[in-house]
DNA sequence: TAAAAAGTGTTATATTATAACAAACGTTAT
DNA sequence: ATAACGTTTGTTATAATATAACACTTTTTA
């Protein structure tokens, strides 16, 4: 079985970042918060994301160029991946739904393509901006 | 009910160049294509596209920063969207599948949140260069 | 321990998208 | 018809997001 493949030193520290953060984070925000860190460039940044993104670390939420921790420990490479987006107050959820997951990955397209990988984000306005 | 909605001239030169073509385009490359029509400018561009993505005539290929004609004639406004993506050939193919987009339609997040609209991407290598 | 692979630091630049403002156009209500 | 309003346009400038390319270091593997 494949190992739990260990971080690089930028890897690691771009990934407590963003599993700190209570929402999905921008690069640049992500980079104006390592400076002190020593780390100067987008490019550090956006190779850090990459590598945790094939890990299955973390997830890029497309709508928003943002990215967010992975919290389905089970996740290990993430082929499958649906959010929940709330239009007023931008909290981001991931949506761990076993069935939903099963019926998307069982879809295949008509036209004989075989997927490998998809991405879902829901919008909505969340119970919490409802009230208001 | 409400009345198909008339384009503007601006609105009907994007629109037209996206409906030719064969993928998604690139707003930088819809600027290119229109210069000779007398726009300059990605503003117009962009506040274009956004009319258009309201009116449901195309919709935004979010993990490619890119735009496709809406195909399924009866998406008025686009709340449900589900795209195939090549990741070889990067074709682009807008699914329409009654059931699954009605799976999509009715799920909501266990978290109280109703859902509004959707988009979903698939991700995959296609019949044609599987035999590459 | 040499070779290969992965990661780093850096400068520069490409690509995607929005801000802000003034003028023209289109609709509707009076 | 015309004033008032909203929408669209044109324009300049700039913000935000992302990659290219190159030289060097560290880690892994054979």
């Amino acid at each position: 079985m494949a190992q739990a493949q260990a971080l690089s030193r930028n890897q690691q520290i771009v990934l407590n970042i963003i599993e700190k953060a209570k929402g999905p984070l921008k690069a640049y925000s992500i980079l104006f918060n390592v400076q002190k860190k020593g780390i100067n460039a987008p490019q550090q940044i956006y190779r850090a994301l990459d590598k945790l993104i094939e890990m299955g670390k973390i997830h890029k939420i497309e709508s928003k160029n943002a990215f967010v921790a992975c919290r389905s420990s089970d996740c290990e490479i993430s082929k499958a991946t649906a959010f929940s987006i709330c239009e007023s107050c931008e909290t981001v959820d991931e949506i761990s739904d076993t069935k939903l997951s099963k019926y998307l990955s069982g879809f295949n397209h008509k036209k004989g393509m075989k997927f490998k990988r998809f991405n879902l984000e829901f919008f909505g306005i969340c119970k919490k901006c409802k009230k208001d």
